[in-house]
RNA sequence: UGGGGAGUAGCCAAGUGGUAAGGCAGCAGGUUUUGAUCCUGCGUACCGAGGGUUCGAAUCCUUCCUCCCCAACCA
């Protein structure tokens, strides 16, 4: 019997799930799993984040746990509402849900007590030094850092200065709470790493409650710890701060604020794609500067930005998945995004046929009112999706593309005397081409076999090329919005020695064509809907669109053959 | 030069001492009323390099090389 059985591989886990997996055999959190995603409220999400929003997600899930949707607004000067409404948006947009919504804001009152504890055991005191002293204080690589004056003050009076740091007595940076650590550490993050600064800025959550703020390191893992969070995922670059994540809740000797056993901090490497950037302060410029016409612009790599272009959740979900979770430096091949899409698009997108850059055909062995309807499929596998009924008529439109007058070498398009297919219509063949004045080709008179309606014809021959068009009366006149990729080289980030990183724009990212023809179905599409357009692409209605004028992004382009074919001659 | 990481095919990535999974890309065929999809086949990966241990090493030891991160009152 033996023989039969599918052997299903048990699919390899990635370093962390590992972790996971050892640490719920082992008990240590009683089998629990508690994730966050901590984004700052200070950018859009891109599909970088993705990355970690998946990850974290879906470690927890999988492990029959959950995950806290975390805002990280410890810094008011940068942090907006804005903001979060759109994280919290393109968080369920991806299809997730999260436990619990929290704010590293809520926890400022728990924040401060913690450090007022810090301050009595010892742990922490108030440094005068101004912003340049303290960066010259610090040392750098090669020489150890030099004690704050002030780092033996006694706790009484750190007490004493961190409250009235706290009451507004000082101004904007006159002093900051610090840890006392080691000021000769290789590690420049244990070097007296600073826990508070003075900044009297409005908070889009606390308001003016305070006017000192946490940084981060003290921060983040406090927060971790009091939402009980098993594993604080984050990227790379965090690594070496992780002695300093492991510091600050170890101070807790006596074990009155945080639940054992604490979080653990666990480092993966962030998503790149080629032909793209990711860094936030590109990501502005490119809106700020109108090379892009907002976050959300379909050429841009956020998550709005995906949306609008037409990409679904699955796509994006899948694409994370593909591209793994390891501690390697990597860069995702931008093809491997397009290909998820493809793969999700291609088993649900209804087909539809639009014309891009129309080419007017007359069927001269049709009368004008002979037209007749014909049925055709909205999905060459799955029947439950469908067919609809479209008319043939005298007049059409092809594609521009679709015609050569001198046929190359394996064309089996249309071309002087060549018989095609139109989709689910007939066979035809092209008679005469008609040109205007300056030579350009302007019509195509055919004729159809009427024994071919359907598009086969009953004496069996072979026909192979097959083309979409549109009835010229009944096609609507659309825009489509034609996307590339927003850079031509590869790394963006890699620039020549002395040019500027914008001559590496794409000057073809967009290209809008005006005189698009759809075939009339589509006049009941509504913005956000994905098609297929056979042969030429996945495409989404945009929220542009106004009645009687329908704009289309073309999300992807069907593979091409053709193309490759053609190159290589 | 100090500290922290990483090096497996063009791009990702399994592998955890027993003789290199898988995906994308690429190439070659087949099917096809989308040159799409689908199906089939195709890669000597000198496992960063050199030494060593072992019957046997991508996996252990050792030396070296390369790349990334860290010296914000950013996260």
């Amino acid at each position: 019997m033996s023989a039969d059985l599918p052997i299903s591989e048990p699919k390899s886990l990635h370093f962390i799930e590992e972790i996971v997996e050892a640490d719920r055999a082992s008990g240590k959190h009683g089998g629990r799993v508690l994730t966050r995603f901590p984004p700052e409220p200070n950018g859009y999400l891109h599909i970088g984040h993705a990355k970690s929003i998946c990850l974290n997600f879906g470690v927890a899930k999988a492990y029959g746990g959950a995950t806290n949707l975390r805002f990280d607004d410890t810094n008011p000067v940068k942090e907006d509402v804005e903001y979060v409404d759109s994280i919290r948006e393109d968080v369920q947009w991806l299809g997730f849900q999260w436990k619990g919504e929290h704010y590293a804001s809520d926890y400022f009152p728990f924040m401060y007590d913690y450090a007022e504890y810090l301050i009595q055991q010892g742990k922490a005191y108030v440094c005068d030094l101004t912003e340049a002293e303290i960066r010259e204080y610090r040392g750098n690589f090669h020489t150890p850092g030099k004690a704050s004056p002030t780092r033996d003050r006694s706790p009484q009076e750190n007490l004493d200065l961190f409250r009235r740091m706290r009451a507004g007595e000082f101004p904007d940076g006159a002093r900051v709470l610090r840890a006392k650590i080691d000021m000769a550490s290789g590690n420049m993050n244990l070097r007296d790493p600073l826990m508070y600064r003075i900044r009297r800025a409005h908070h889009h959550r606390t308001g003016d409650a305070w006017c000192i703020y946490p940084m981060y390191d003290f921060a983040h893992g406090v927060s971790d710890a009091l939402e009980t969070i098993t594993h604080s995922i984050c990227t790379l670059e965090f690594e070496d701060h992780r002695p300093l994540y492991d510091w600050f809740l170890e101070q807790d000797v006596e074990g009155r604020f945080f639940q054992r056993p604490l979080p653990r901090q666990i480092e993966f490497a962030r998503l790149n794609l080629t032909y793209t950037v990711m860094s936030k302060r590109r990501l502005l410029q490119l809106v700020q500067e109108g090379i892009v016409r907002g976050w959300d612009d379909p050429r841009m790599p956020t998550i709005c930005g995906l949306r609008r272009r037409g990409y679904t959740p699955e796509a994006v979900r899948a694409f994370t998945e593909r591209v793994g979770v390891a501690k390697r430096d990597m860069v995702a091949d931008a093809g491997l995004l397009e290909y998820c899409i493809r793969e999700d698009l291609e088993r649900r997108a209804p087909r539809r046929m639009a014309v891009l850059r129309p080419l007017k055909v007359v069927i001269t062995n049709l009368a004008d009112g002979e037209g007749f309807d014909v049925e055709v499929p909205n999905h060459p596998e799955d029947t439950s999706l469908g067919t609809r009924r479209l008319q043939f008529t005298r007049e059409l439109f092809i594609d521009q593309d679709d015609f050569r007058e001198e046929a190359p070498k394996k064309w089996f398009r249309l071309a002087p005397g060549a018989e095609v297919r139109l989709r689910g219509a007939c066979l035809m063949t092209c008679r005469e081409v008609i040109k205007d004045a300056a030579g350009q080709v302007v019509e195509l008179r055919c004729e159809w076999d009427p024994a071919s309606r359907g598009g086969n014809a009953p004496d069996g021959r072979k026909v192979k090329g097959t083309l979409h068009w549109v009835s010229a009366p009944q096609s609507l006149k659309a825009e489509v919005r034609l996307y590339e990729a927003l850079f031509t080289q590869e790394d963006p980030m890699d620039v020549p020695e002395g040019q500027d990183w914008k001559a590496l724009l794409n000057p073809g990212s967009l290209e809008v064509l005006t005189e698009a023809r759809l075939e009339p179905s589509l006049a009941q599409a509504v913005p956000g809907e994905r098609f297929q357009f056979e042969r030429t692409g996945y495409f989404t209605m945009d929220p542009d669109s106004c009645a009687g004028r329908p704009v289309f992004n073309r999300t992807v382009g069907l593979k091409d053959s053709w193309a490759k074919i053609e190159a290589k001659q």
